[in-house]
DNA sequence: ACCCAGGGTTGGC
DNA sequence: GCCAACCCTGGG
């Protein structure tokens, strides 16, 4: 297998990235890439290939080494896919302008500078990761994500090392729903919620072609149909899985922040709180939710938002 | 050894 | 609409 590389640099895309902070930033689209020295690697689909591709990059804005593994050249797919994954094909200075004009958010972007959305590059792994995410903490999904990777998912060894893709759909429904299958890798009962969802998934045909080209509302009322997704986890998906930046997904941080910022603290439904996302910050909801969660725990809001 | 919370969702009232 | 129950691992 031969190694290819190409570079990708900062006056190639508008705003700012930093891969460190974008893949460490608890985004549960999918776990973050398998770091090996200073380079993050993970198995990416092409229409016709399945790539090894490993990145780097030293800091804020500087150059992105890409090598990846194939025969033949494929610059630029992998550089499409890449771009995709971590928004670089998206004007984010628009953000940048809209933080800086609304005052209760100024200082946020100080803490979120580089910060980029982290999508997932299969509908399906972001689906059944973002039900796996729900009343969970980041460490244990994480560690299930992996797993069901390792045991389920296809893979391919490059220089000895053996990388793993999530299983696909037809794989993941045969998974038995016992001890020592799907609730061996930790996820508890919501192993029930994800081989329901995959078999709603599998039962409709172009499920995911009509996500994508239905409008936000819709998207949004058919996610809900699927088990185990509520209004959160439903925005996670439409947000990192269908590039759909008006989700506002609200957790009980994003709960306490927003009230504490909108609301003067007082209690708010978390359905009211999406709204209110929603409409105030329209195409940069998903980025302000990002920003916000992440500015929270940096900033020593979290703490203090937990005692009351 | 016990207790508790974790980036929610569900089903019952 | 509100509220308990859901599973179970990691951390006090």
């Amino acid at each position: 297998m031969q190694q290819k590389q190409f570079i990708i640099d900062s006056n190639e895309y508008m705003g700012d990235f930093d891969l460190n902070i974008t893949m460490n930033s608890g985004q549960t689209s999918q776990p973050p890439w398998v770091k090996e020295d200073n380079r993050y690697c993970e198995l990416i689909t092409l229409s016709e290939d399945k790539v090894l591709v490993e990145i780097s990059q030293e800091g804020l804005n500087d150059e992105l080494i890409v090598n990846y593994y194939s025969e033949e050249n494929l610059d630029e797919e992998v550089r499409q896919k890449l771009f995709y994954i971590f928004d670089l094909d998206y004007d984010i200075t628009k953000v940048y302008d809209y933080i800086k004009s609304e005052d209760k958010l100024k200082d946020i972007y100080n803490f979120n500078t580089g910060l980029r959305l982290y999508k997932a590059q299969s509908p399906f792994e972001c689906i059944i990761s973002s039900i796996c995410s729900a009343n969970n903490s980041i460490k244990r999904w994480t560690k299930s994500i992996s797993m069901i990777r390792k045991a389920y998912g296809d893979s391919i060894s490059v220089n000895g090392r053996k990388y793993y893709q999530f299983p696909l759909e037809d794989v993941f429904i045969k998974i038995p729903d016992t001890e020592d299958g799907l609730k061996s890798f930790g996820v508890g009962y919501r192993s029930t919620h994800m081989l329901d969802t995959t078999e709603m998934i599998l039962s409709e045909e172009n499920y995911y072609e009509k996500i994508k080209s239905s409008s936000y509302e819709d998207a949004f009322r058919k996610m809900l149909e699927l088990r185990g997704v509520g209004s959160k986890v439903a925005d996670c998906i439409l947000l990192y899985g269908f590039n759909k930046r008006v989700a506002y997904p609200v957790d009980v941080w994003i709960n306490r922040i927003t009230n504490y910022m909108y609301f003067n603290g007082q209690k708010t439904g978390n359905d009211k709180i999406m709204k209110f996302g929603q409409e105030k910050f329209g195409e940069y909801a998903g980025y302000i939710q990002l920003y916000l969660f992440n500015y929270a725990r940096l900033s020593g809001l979290t703490e203090k938002l937990k005692k009351q």
